[in-house]
DNA sequence: ACGCACATGTAAGCCGTTACATGATTAC
DNA sequence: GTAATCATGTAACGGCTTACATGTGCGT
């Protein structure tokens, strides 16, 4: 049920449509929260019902009518109530290490192509942050609270698109030594040796 | 269906069964793919109806019997089909920044315990990921190409856990000086400022 | 007339989580 | 006897993905 409670967070500050969620959730947000405009959408509702929110018509003869939705007292007790219990790292399921991992099995043209569109991908993102960095959390110190919380959300966003391009680097310069003079479709040997190791 | 595929790679090169691979997913796959024991025995199920993979039931005295899982030649061919097509990066959906984002409507006490907590995980998956790279991918230069490939996934478990720490590290330090004399519960003012801003 | 930004929905199906369930063998 | 490891399942539910669907108002 985190959704619901990202979508809270994201209106103690001021009441949003969905409209405008949606675009939050792709440009701000989606650093360490994805969601689908069908979700946002569904959610929205669902938050309504429970009391969490509040919606309210807006029409507008410039533009199609729209709905805003404000967080209500209880909802943000919930939110509160939320934030203060722990919570578990996210699954990682990343099917770019999937294919790496059974990368001996292609063309080594194929994992190259593949990890050097990734490292643009995260580039233009880590570039992104870097000018919302300096655009908008330029005097951190006299800064109010929410936005020096929001700042860490976004040095996380900055740090994983970092990482993620040094380690396509790394890997790909790994590919153009070593792996360039296999032949595809080598025949896989025992390579599993660390198969027997535990994580504590 | 992506686990079908990520189980497929842990077939190609060895006959493994259901708990066997169990194994795997929680220790050296984990890294990149997590999936509980319910998901892969259903996978298994699914994977062997396709005719991607084998089963075979083992007799053993030792122990209770198993079934040792293989991958047929039209699980290998579908395989490397899957890993010659291009995939998008993961969704990440982080609680723990939902939380940060909201962190000022509670105590600086409970994000900080919190943060700390994480940085211990971290350091700890970090610390056992160092101990399987020196134990195992000492000599790459001379290893076969699928344990070359191998040591590129698990040299993206390290960097991620090594720059999980490094935030956790940076945020507990902002937390430790101005975070800690905010009173809890201050009352949000307009903060997101770079709500304008839009990704390409 | 056409495309774009604005604005909001429905529905099917798959995947993942949570809870429950059973049983064999070894070691203490 | 009882805990730990080995070994394999079933079932309900909820969340996410994918595809489809509709309509307004502005600018060119």
């Amino acid at each position: 049920m985190s959704l619901a409670h990202a979508i809270l967070a994201s209106l103690v500050e001021e009441a949003t449509s969905g409209y405008e969620l949606v675009k939050d959730f792709n440009e701000r947000i989606a650093c360490y929260w994805q969601a689908s405009q069908q979700q946002i959408y569904r959610e929205l509702n669902r938050l309504e019902e429970q009391g969490w929110i509040a919606g309210e018509r807006v029409i507008q003869t410039d533009r199609p009518n729209k709905k805003l939705y404000r967080i209500t007292p209880a909802g943000l007790q919930a939110l509160k109530e939320w934030v203060a219990q722990p919570s578990d790292p996210a699954a990682i399921r990343e099917e770019l290490l999937v294919k790496v991992l059974a990368g001996y099995l292609v063309d080594p043209l194929v994992i190259r192509a593949e990890v050097q569109r990734r490292r643009e991908y995260h580039q233009a993102r880590l570039e992104h942050y870097h000018q919302v960095e300096e655009a908008y959390f330029q005097n951190l110190t006299a800064a109010p609270l929410p936005k020096q919380f929001m700042y860490r959300t976004l040095r996380r966003g900055i740090r994983y698109e970092a990482d993620w391009v040094a380690w396509c680097d790394e890997t790909l310069e790994w590919l153009n030594g070593t792996a360039s003079s296999a032949t595809p479709g080598t025949k896989p040997e025992a390579a599993a040796d660390w198969l027997a190791t535990n994580l504590g």
